[in-house]
RNA sequence: GCUCCCAUCGUCUAGCGGUCUAGGACUCCGCCCUCUCACGGCGGCAACAGGGGUUCGAGUCCCCUUGGGAGUACCA
């Protein structure tokens, strides 16, 4: 049998974290396996999905790479197929009619728990011969009353429900509609679904999916349940933590490929190894290698992968995703540098795109003024002689590294001063601020015209202070 | 409450009965490199939750305790 994969978000929000590497393992399983990987949207819950939901699930998707062989479908396209279902279910048996109310719910509940028991329906409506005036009934699965049902997960190994825990649960809503266990097993068996592989979090939902599959006559498919993951602070993940959404990575300035290769290690490992190209990720993932510990987000792990693949990427990419965060802060490339040129000078100073970003405006933009703390300590009276030195030798010098660098060397000589002393000083006048990349490669791109018209700023910066 | 799941450094993890005086990575702290910031190099701190078994031998198997988590909806 061929191997299919599907990831089943609901759309109620944005592509969280936990949604992504439960996709990301799916993806992988289909690819390393040659199968296919579905996308199916979950939105049964009118009350509760939105248009915005699908959109950002998508851009999520497409920003991580994770691209489908088939969908998204969509549930609430397949109402029709759900009612033949319930109705079948409803003709063998499986399934009854039910009208209790809301409050008759309740108070068994209340006396179940009181009693120390697990609250669950009692079955009271299938004994019910005539229907109630005026109610309109939920539709239940008659589960099995006796017996067990074992789940052979491939993460957590056998795992054994009782069918008397379980209960009779709900089908359809009294307005008719498929609810989610419903609609999750016919789409899984009808699109032929082998491998689910989700959240921990519906591992307790298994084994009545699997009773209403055995009523329908099908075999199971096989299942994954990966563990979940929790915050920095090890609580679960919520809004309280910053960025759980996939997409405000993007926007703090990560690469994709640090996100994935970050997600791909957060509960499961291939030995030591740390770096995974995709390549790599889809040859080494097996299943059996997934965690059953649920695993805490480290944002500062993630920072490194970032900064890793920051220096690792060629600047073409690192250029076409850096276009965002600088159209975020107003820079035109083309009113500078070749932005390559400068992403290389810069790819070993930052850890994420943002960070990059802010530390190449000087080279596209006038600095307002120089950073009062570099400026002090370096725009001070000693430092004229060196500058105008520079200011002079820049103006003839042949525009190179090498040349530049000779020139500055050669001023500290002249001038019996440090490296530091020469260097420095032009690192301020020229950039603004007291960090850049090596002096010879900052002032050659800044280039000529600009790096003269900067000292000359400074020069007069000195001139002021000394009043 | 009940059912199910989980438990190695602060965090992510390796470990699938003896090779563990427990390895790697991130973080943090030193030192080196150095024109700034970084990169890089070297070194350091730091863990088998507790208690019972099983076994010649347990981080590794079993049980209990404790502590986390999930579910218990006409949500998914």
């Amino acid at each position: 049998m061929s191997i299919k994969t599907r990831f089943a978000p609901s759309p109620t929000g944005y592509l969280h974290i936990g949604g992504a590497r439960t996709a990301l393992f799916s993806w992988l399983y289909a690819r390393k396996h040659g199968g296919r990987f579905v996308l199916r949207i979950e939105d049964t819950d009118l009350e509760r999905s939105t248009a915005e939901s699908v959109n950002a699930i998508l851009e999520g998707m497409t920003w991580m790479g994770l691209e489908y062989d088939e969908g998204p479908f969509f549930q609430t396209q397949r109402f029709d197929r759900y009612a033949e279902i319930i109705q079948q279910l409803l003709d063998s048996g499986h399934a009854y009619r039910c009208y209790c109310s809301k409050e008759e719910l309740e108070a068994m509940r209340e006396e179940q728990m009181a009693n120390k028991q697990k609250p669950r329906y009692d079955g009271r409506c299938l004994e019910r011969e005539a229907p109630r005036e005026g109610v309109e009934p939920v539709i239940r699965f008659r589960n099995p009353r006796e017996g067990e049902v074992v789940i052979d997960d491939l993460v957590r190994g056998r795992v054994v429900f009782k069918n008397s825990e379980l209960d009779d649960l709900i089908i359809a809503r009294s307005d008719g509609s498929p609810t989610y266990n419903l609609t999750v097993v016919v789409d899984d068996m009808e699109m032929g679904i082998s491998y689910v592989i989700r959240g921990d979090d519906h591992l307790n939902n298994t084994p009545r999916q699997m009773n209403i599959m055995k009523a329908l006559g099908y075999e199971p498919p096989k299942y994954a349940h990966v563990p979940m993951i929790l915050g920095d602070d090890g609580k679960r993940l919520s809004k309280r933590h910053g960025a759980v959404s996939v997409m405000q990575y993007r926007d703090e300035g990560f690469l994709p490929e640090a996100l994935i290769n970050y997600l791909v290690r957060l509960g499961w490992s291939h030995g030591d190894q740390e770096i995974f190209s995709l390549e790599e990720m889809i040859e080494l993932f097996e299943v059996e290698n997934i965690n059953n510990s649920a695993s805490a987000f480290n944002t500062s792990k993630l920072v490194w992968l970032n900064q890793h693949y920051i220096k690792e990427s060629s600047p073409e990419h690192i250029a076409h995703h850096l276009s965002f965060h600088l159209g975020n802060l107003g820079i035109d490339p083309s009113e500078g540098p070749d932005i390559l040129e400068v992403i290389k000078a810069n790819q070993e100073r930052a850890k994420t795109l943002v960070e990059m970003a802010q530390n190449i405006v000087f080279f596209y933009k006038e600095f307002e003024a120089f950073e009062e703390k570099a400026a002090k300590k370096n725009l001070k009276a000693d430092a004229a002689p060196a500058l105008e030195a520079l200011r002079a030798g820049l103006a003839e010098c042949e525009w190179s590294d090498e040349a530049i660098h000779a020139l500055v060397e050669r001023t500290a000589e002249e001038l019996e001063l440090k490296m530091g002393k020469v260097a420095q000083p032009l690192r301020v006048a020229a950039t603004g601020g007291g960090i850049s990349p090596p002096i010879d490669v900052t002032v050659r791109l800044i280039g000529r015209e600009r790096t003269i018209e900067r000292i000359g700023r400074a020069l007069e910066y000195i001139e002021k202070s000394a009043d």
